[in-house]
DNA sequence: TGGCAGGGTCATA
DNA sequence: TATGACCCTGCC
């Protein structure tokens, strides 16, 4: 991997097993927006910057200081790791490897972990579009606003900027039900009750038992923070789309996600993103069987 | 225009 | 362990 600066733009060049819209669109993460000229407005914590992947491991960022790609793009993309090492690491069986091969490009986002906390909670039983919505209003009434592109964007709140909130003051941002559970999130984590450092250094079975003692976490949005929002690259959600998987292709749902070896959250993301874009093409094709259906 | 389902969790039985 | 309720909107 080469990095160099260019015209105030961040190139980097010889990534391997990198695209961008693949990362972006795999669902594991909400605050991205296709720019008309190509690329993507990314917003994470209180940061921003517009990405462009120009193909043959080329990323380039701009509208963010070097710093900030020192200090956090660079993290956040996951560029240091080495991915074909990590793909060598997994049990991979025909159909993992077919996923393995149509998803190359994903890689796992290291997210800021109270964002990812309360995304996910969102997600609970909710559809994509309105997630981001949610997402979308709790950033522009709690956070901070920034400019980037001449466009204003919003940080994503800190704990302290949702604790101290009312049902009544979440009510625009029109979570539902979720409302009550981001206020518990804020102020557990505010509170030191759920610490961040241990859900990322004990044991996966432990951080996960203390995840869930937040109410509206259940064991699918535990797994989610884990993956996502700690780097625990050993926590695998289930969702709909993969119990699917797992009934359908590994004798069951209680398939013991360990098969795949130690990096069985990037697997579950292969085969998470594969099942989308397969059932996508069964639905688009006419007369298709609807194999994907639930 | 209306009805259904959604990347889950919780309370109750 | 199973079932219904929860908010509300995108989508058919």
């Amino acid at each position: 991997m080469t990095i160099k600066t260019a015209g105030g733009d961040i190139v980097v060049t010889g990534l391997e097993y990198f695209d961008l819209e693949q990362t972006l669109r795999c669902g594991q993460c909400f605050r991205y927006h296709a720019l008309p000229k190509g690329g993507y407005l990314c917003l994470a914590a209180d940061k921003a910057v517009h990405a462009f992947d120009k193909g043959a491991g080329t990323l380039v960022l701009s509208g963010c200081t070097y710093e900030d790609f020192e200090g956090f793009w660079r993290g956040y993309f996951d560029l240091d790791r080495d991915y074909a090492a990590l793909r060598r690491g997994i049990n991979a069986d025909p159909l993992l490897q077919e996923a393995m091969d149509a998803c190359s490009g994903i890689r796992v986002l290291r997210q800021d972990f109270f964002e990812t906390l309360i995304s996910f909670i969102i997600s609970a039983n909710n559809n994509i579009p309105r997630i981001r919505g949610i997402v979308e209003r709790l950033c522009a009434r709690f956070g901070q606003p920034r400019f980037i592109g001449g466009e204003t964007y919003y940080t994503f709140p800190r704990p302290q900027d949702l604790a101290a909130r009312t049902l009544e003051e979440l009510a625009p941002v029109r979570a539902g039900f979720r409302a009550k559970y981001i206020l518990s999130a804020a102020r557990m984590v505010l509170s030191g009750e759920i610490n961040e450092a241990d859900i990322r250094s004990l044991p996966l079975e432990k951080a996960r038992e203390i995840l869930m003692h937040i109410p509206g976490v259940g064991p699918k949005v535990a797994h989610c923070v884990l993956l996502y929002g700690a780097g625990r690259l050993t926590a695998f959600p289930a969702d709909v789309w993969i119990r699917r998987v797992l009934r359908e292709s590994y004798g069951g749902e209680d398939c013991d996600p360990a098969v795949f070896g130690p990096y069985a959250g990037l697997a579950q993301m292969y085969l998470f993103h594969h099942a989308r874009i397969t059932a996508g093409r069964a639905k688009a094709a006419p007369g298709a069987v609807m194999a994907a259906a639930r």
